[in-house]
DNA sequence: AGCACGCCGACT
DNA sequence: GTCGGCGTGCTC
């Protein structure tokens, strides 16, 4: 008699543990194999899973197994993907199962769709239909915006920048790891140097490339590029916004090694991609590559480990890297590409800082404008030269709190600590509500105070709304286009608002942060930023950093209204009498803090000076990238037990702290946003001076919470915990 | 995490 | 007499 073939299977259930299961072959047509996806009876009911052990025994009893039902069909996830997916459970302190099944599509998790004709049918039809997709808009796109720019055609800079890149692989044939730095102001051509290069990886049969970027629905453009780039390749997109079933095509065609051109947001890190031969990630440096829920993995870090195991090259590219990156170029681990012109010349836009201290600036007159008078005076003039302007305000909804005039009553959300912001008709609902931008809550306006009853309230602050009535009564005649997550959601999408604005068809732009990311504009000649200082001062020691990465962006928005000047001529008969010269961009930024260190490298474009100065003031206090950092996150219903909950931790945490391990642990503290949607949140931080040793610190603490938490670590009060490594916003 | 089992309080 | 609170324990 045979021993039986057991396997062990990981689900996504927040334990420690894998679960074995029998294994029939007979049954299931094949031997097992690790990273094969099963479906398992558990409980009850039944799970999917991933098989990540092969073996012939078992701790249980054999009559105690239950066998595996049923094994997706198509290739078992493989050996460098687990790798990459263990080192990813490991490094984040979060299960492998909770890690391995989130990375696989929800449409792959039902097993209904593995039946295999209907699997086979469905899978041809929506390859071919994506790459039917791609065709379609190939030709249905200007040729200005899809036209790849070959190698033939990049300036000298751009040149020697893509001969650095290619000859890496010529030059490193055993050991092809290295992490490059590509780094060039807004229109120095990044992407054209990636996109050739990649081209050349691509030349290679079978080869597979991944490109990672922040976030796709704000990045058509980039999208289109790389299409047009590689016409002859089937490409597929990933990213959370997809169909169900789209997703789930996309994912298999990298997985099975069809797509050669992997696109995606940083969910794709996780992609099955076994002829992976170079990645990219574009805008490095951007918040949105850290997940920040489940396993939160930085998808940067996660895309340079997998480059590392996969001993292949991974370009960073940014106009304004992240420190860490940054530093890591200082120490000599990753390598630098500069692009320092611009690619289709032009000049950088000037910025100009208005002190909104200064009382001659500050805005005055009978329609009591909500712009400064410089801004002001700007965009009439800018209007009168039959240009664009854009303005930037980092607030949607009409006014961000509502009070009474008479009691002092505030629009403070019953759930949350925020206030709840007061939105004019259309922008949520047809009606004016109140809503608060953290849980959610909507509700109407009330007629009179709630609370002494007095019918004078009034709004406080502004909004982009707001913005946009007051630009529209002090120009009437003015086009104004207001663009954000509320009138991109009920509207037409960012997208179509985007096309009026490059057709000409809008003379004064009204938006939040979203519109300076990933868009290129062609004819704005004018940026002013409102209330820049909101991010100036702040808990979180990464917001400068954030802030100058956004306002560089902002200021590369700027500048290229000289190379539109020609282009807009064909298009638009007005820009005909028009007879300016236009010499660049100009930003305004209103800031009551005009000597902050953020602004002053701004106005100098100094991107590696204010990284210069960042890395000092990080040096001094130890913080990251000069420290490693780890975050224990704790919510429950009141914030005195969270905070004693983490008191106790932390007093936990010390008494096994061994001598050599150098470690910090500050006090808990309630966070920036005490309450959100009725719970109250607290925080731990935890600091090291070496990575090893941060781990050994956290896996303890794992351990404290799973095995102590019926014990002294109360678990009655319900508190909810997780453990964040190398946290992005503290 | 779910989800069932189980043992004490206020109700048609 | 029952409905239901959530404490505890289990999932191969």
């Amino acid at each position: 008699m045979t021993s039986p073939i057991i396997v062990q299977v990981a689900v996504d259930k927040p334990l420690r543990q894998f679960f074995d299961y029998v294994w029939n072959i007979k049954q299931l047509g094949r031997r097992p194999e690790i990273g094969q996806i099963v479906e398992v009876p558990f409980g009850r009911g039944s799970l999917v899973g991933v098989v990540v052990q092969v073996s012939n025994h078992s701790k249980f009893e054999p009559s105690k197994l239950k066998a595996v039902t049923q094994l997706a069909p198509f290739p078992a996830l493989d050996k460098s993907l687990m790798q990459l997916m263990e080192f990813t459970s490991n490094y984040y302190i979060h299960g492998l199962g909770e890690t391995l099944l989130p990375s696989i599509p929800q449409y792959w998790k039902k097993p209904k769709n593995w039946s295999k004709q209907q699997g086979a049918l469905t899978e041809e039809t929506a390859i071919s239909q994506s790459v039917h997709d791609q065709k379609i808009q190939n030709n249905g796109k200007s040729k200005a915006l899809n036209n790849p720019i070959l190698s033939a055609e990049l300036n000298p800079d751009q040149a020697a920048a893509l001969e650095i890149l290619k000859s890496k692989k010529q030059t490193s044939h055993k050991n092809g790891f290295g992490v490059t730095l590509l780094q060039g102001r807004t229109g120095s051509g990044k992407t054209a140097v990636f996109l050739n290069w990649l081209a050349s990886i691509l030349e290679e049969k079978n080869s597979q490339i991944l490109i990672l970027v922040p976030e796709i629905n704000l990045t058509p453009q980039l999208e289109r590029s790389v299409r047009a780039h590689f016409p002859g390749h089937t490409m597929a997109v990933l990213h959370s916004a997809l169909p169900e079933k789209k997703r789930g095509m996309a994912w298999y065609a990298a997985q099975i090694g069809r797509a050669r051109i992997i696109l995606g947001t940083r969910l794709a890190v996780l992609t099955p991609i076994p002829n992976l031969k170079a990645i990219v990630v574009d805008e490095e440096h951007d918040a949105s590559y850290k997940q920040q829920e489940g396993t939160r993995y930085s998808a940067r870090d996660l895309a340079v480990w997998r480059a590392h195991q996969q001993q292949i090259t991974i370009v960073l590219s940014s106009a304004t890297p992240s420190l860490e990156t940054w530093q890591a170029v200082q120490n000599g681990r990753y390598e630098l590409i500069k692009l320092n012109r611009r690619a289709q010349g032009g000049s950088m836009p000037e910025v100009r800082l208005i002190d909104l201290k200064d009382k001659n600036n500050q805005s005055a007159g009978a329609n009591k404008i909500q712009l400064s008078k410089p801004l002001a005076n700007a965009i009439e003039a800018n209007l009168k030269k039959q240009q664009q302007s854009l303005v930037l305000l980092n607030r949607r909804g009409y006014a961000p709190v509502l009070t009474c005039l008479s009691c002092g009553w505030l629009s403070q959300c019953p759930q949350c600590s925020a206030y709840l912001v007061l939105h004019k008709p259309g922008a949520i609902t047809a009606k004016p509500v109140l809503s608060c931008h953290h849980c959610g809550l909507v509700k109407p306006v009330p007629r009179s105070c709630p609370s002494c009853g007095d019918v004078d309230l009034r709004p406080i602050g502004q909004g982009t709304q707001k913005i946009e009535d007051a630009i529209g009564l002090a120009w009437p005649a003015a086009r104004i286009l207001r663009i954000d997550a509320d009138s991109s959601r009920r509207g037409r999408g960012v997208e179509q608002m985007m096309q009026a604005v490059h057709a000409g068809e809008v003379d004064i732009i009204i938006g939040t942060q979203m519109i300076a990311k990933g868009h290129d504009y062609q004819n704005i000649s004018l940026v002013g930023v409102l209330d820049a200082d909101a991010r100036l001062y702040s808990h979180d020691f990464r917001a400068p950093e954030r802030l100058f990465a956004q306002l560089i962006q902002v200021a590369g928005r700027a500048g290229r209204a000289d190379r539109a000047e020609s282009a807009s001529l064909e298009a638009n008969a007005r820009d005909v009498l028009s007879t300016v010269v236009n010499v660049g961009g100009i930003i305004y930024i209103e800031t009551r803090h005009p000597d902050a260190a953020v602004f002053q490298f701004l106005i100098q474009h100094d991107v590696d000076g204010f990284l210069r100065h960042l890395a000092i003031e990080r040096e001094e206090a130890q913080l990251p990238p000069f420290s490693f950092q780890a975050l224990i996150h704790a919510e429950g219903k009141s914030l005195s037990k969270t905070l004693e909950f983490l008191i106790k931790l932390k007093q936990e945490i010390i008494s096994n702290l061994l001598p050599e391990q150098k470690i910090t642990i500050y006090d808990p503290v309630a966070k920036s946003m005490v309450r959100l949607a009725g719970t109250e949140r607290a925080q731990l931080v935890i600091e090291a001076t070496q990575r090893n040793q941060l781990q050994v610190v956290l896996d303890q603490i794992d351990g404290l919470l799973r095995t102590q938490s019926q014990g002294r670590i109360s678990k009655k009060d319900k508190i909810r915990w997780s453990i964040e490594r190398d946290p992005a916003l503290i």
